[in-house]
DNA sequence: TTGACACTATTGCATCTGCAATGAAATAAG
DNA sequence: CTTATTTCATTGCAGATGCAATAGTGTCAA
């Protein structure tokens, strides 16, 4: 029996980048966990509030990556925490319009800065690779638009 | 009140990074599940046994990023199935000596081939901008060895 | 108008996850 | 030798997750 090439996960795309991403995940969420007292999926939809308007379910799940019903659910504890409010659609019953309460404005005005002085130290990390990293990360999306769901 | 700035999720790097992994995680595991039937902790178990022969649970824990519980249930149910062995470490006895069987063995290689093939469509995808990615992915790496989990 | 079909959001359920607590073994200190 | 302290692996538990099923609404055609 012929046996396995040798193989080494640390030098594995996929695995490396998931690593990447799993690391700077959990060091993200604790930040906002600590000092704000929510999640990531919260943060995603109160980010997408923010800079789209007021929008429905399957708006955020579309643009956010996210399974409907994690944005249902992070939608409930933001609303239950008054950050956001529920409404039904008025020209469509089926949708909801998820809206930013005052409250939601005044935490997403504290989020961002936290946010991009968090990528900022990210990118001083990175120096001169951060370019690169972007570009691959524009192809990788590409890519997903096209027949990844499909 | 002043309004806060604007601020897309969608050129947020820590969020680029994430749903490019998880998209990139979601379709390996599909394949490694359809084919196979089994997870990515057993796989990254598997591999690791591969590449570094028989090891203990804290071993894996340290080198392919998972929590030790992660990797004693992954172990667990590679033992069920018959792909990994578990045995007392004669010089301590508190370690475990993970090994692969021989069917095990014949399974890490059919695993990696399917993985290198997923390896090398994404880098078709990526062209020359896989160096790029690759040593971003590096940098961030070094980092997380240095001041990360401290 | 009615009935078949498509779409939206929520929820039930099984599974997975991380953290903390536990038990077992080794090491260090007295 | 005995008693703390540390290390390793497993497990209990609470919370998160994805998928499938459900209920409510809209659309389209007969």
């Amino acid at each position: 029996m012929p046996d396995a090439p040798d193989f080494d996960l640390n030098s594995f795309l996929p695995y490396r980048i998931n690593a990447a991403a799993s690391r700077i995940s959990r060091a993200f969420a604790d930040r906002y966990r600590e000092d704000f007292g929510i999640t990531i999926p919260e943060w995603r939809v109160l980010a997408h509030l923010h800079h789209a308007g007021d929008v429905s379910v399957r708006d955020i799940e579309a643009r956010v990556d996210m399974e409907k019903s994690k944005v249902s659910r992070a939608a409930s504890r933001l609303e239950q925490a008054g950050h956001i409010t529920k409404a039904v659609n008025e020209f469509d019953r089926r949708l909801l319009v998820l809206r930013l309460t005052p409250e939601g404005r005044a935490l997403v005005a504290q989020l961002i800065p936290v946010a991009m002085q968090f990528q900022d130290e990210m990118l001083a990390q990175l120096g001169p690779l951060a370019e690169g990293l972007g570009r691959a990360l524009d192809r990788l999306a590409d890519n997903a638009e096209a027949g990844g769901t499909e």
